[in-house]
DNA sequence: ATCCCGGTCC
DNA sequence: GGACCTGGAT
């Protein structure tokens, strides 16, 4: 109905990201569809300051899917440097795969193309479709259901994940015109960013106001179930297939199996990182011939 | 020294 | 539901 609550936060973040937000290169109107989809995958898991530089050297080294497509895999690994989860890097340059072979070397601007591609969920292709494109469709990351969650929901957490639920949530207070539609759903995740954070939500500068569910309940505290915690880093198998990898990377050439062992004091814990590492395709190579990056 | 962040795939 | 990486914040 006119004048619900939904339209009416829907409308209030259009307008309060359009009177001002952070400039950051991905959204200059002029910025390349697939310079966003590459920012798209490295934003997934890496936050924006470490994002910037990495990404302007991607852009500049392969200016369109193609050129990235004709490059070894291990291209892609090793130019990904310290962003966290590799196998990113091998996604998108199996997404610059497909789009220079079954695109014409253009990015997909529907949603269910977007979908196809290798490391392209849900978030990711709304928010090419949505931030490239223009196209009007709901993007929801995890800004943006803390922010459903509180000025919809009146929840101080937004629980767990349901894509649908989550979709159909930002649906109904997205704008109808495309051009709003944008501006929402870049707001959302922005103030979710920078205003409505998890743990010190800064209400008294949210533009909301009485217009979120949670403030004028009162600020219920959060009764559902407990948010899963990452398990630790420091001993863990992340931490083992991170030094492989480093190591791999610094090499232009195979690197013996006796210059891996010297990595981690536990052998069947070093075995089982490089199993799943050769599983994942990061690694080529064997205990004979020693160890690679994917280079073919 | 410890905690925290986060989208996709299995 | 759990695995996957890293560095910055506290």
């Amino acid at each position: 109905m006119v004048g619900s609550r939904e339209t009416a936060v829907g409308e209030t973040i259009a307008d309060w990201y359009a009177a001002g937000h952070r400039e950051l290169p991905w959204r200059h109107p002029d910025y390349p569809a697939w310079g966003i989809l590459m920012s798209e995958f490295m934003l997934q898991q890496t936050p924006v300051a470490r994002v910037i530089p990495r990404l302007a050297e991607w852009l500049q080294r392969w200016p369109s899917a193609a050129d990235l497509a004709a490059v070894p895999p291990g291209e892609a690994v090793r130019a990904w440097d310290r962003l966290g989860y590799p196998r990113r890097a091998l996604a998108l340059h199996g997404a610059a795969v497909a789009i220079a072979e079954r695109h014409g070397n253009r990015v997909p601007s529907e949603v269910d193309e977007l979908l196809e591609l290798p490391g392209v969920g849900p978030y990711t292709a709304r928010a090419v479709a949505a931030f490239a494109y223009g196209v009007r469709t709901p993007v929801v990351d995890t800004n943006a259901r803390r922010v459903l969650a509180r000025a919809i929901g009146g929840q101080a957490e937004a629980g767990p994940p349901s894509t649908r639920r989550d979709l159909e949530a930002m649906q109904a207070i997205l704008p109808v015109a495309p051009t709003r539609a944008r501006l929402t759903n870049a707001g959302i995740m922005e103030l979710g960013q920078t205003v409505c954070t998890a743990r010190a939500p800064r209400c008294d500068v949210c533009p909301l106001a009485r217009l979120c569910a949670w403030r004028v309940t009162g600020y219920p505290a959060y009764d559902g179930p407990a948010a899963v915690r990452q398990k630790r880093y420091e001993g863990s198998d992340r931490q083992v297939r991170g030094l492989i990898l480093r190591e791999l990377r610094a090499s232009e050439v195979a690197v013996p199996i006796d210059a891996l062992s010297g990595l981690w004091p536990d052998a069947v814990q070093l075995e089982r990182a490089m199993t799943g590492l050769l599983r994942d395709g990061l690694v080529h190579g064997d205990a004979a011939s020693g160890f690679t990056l994917p280079l073919h």
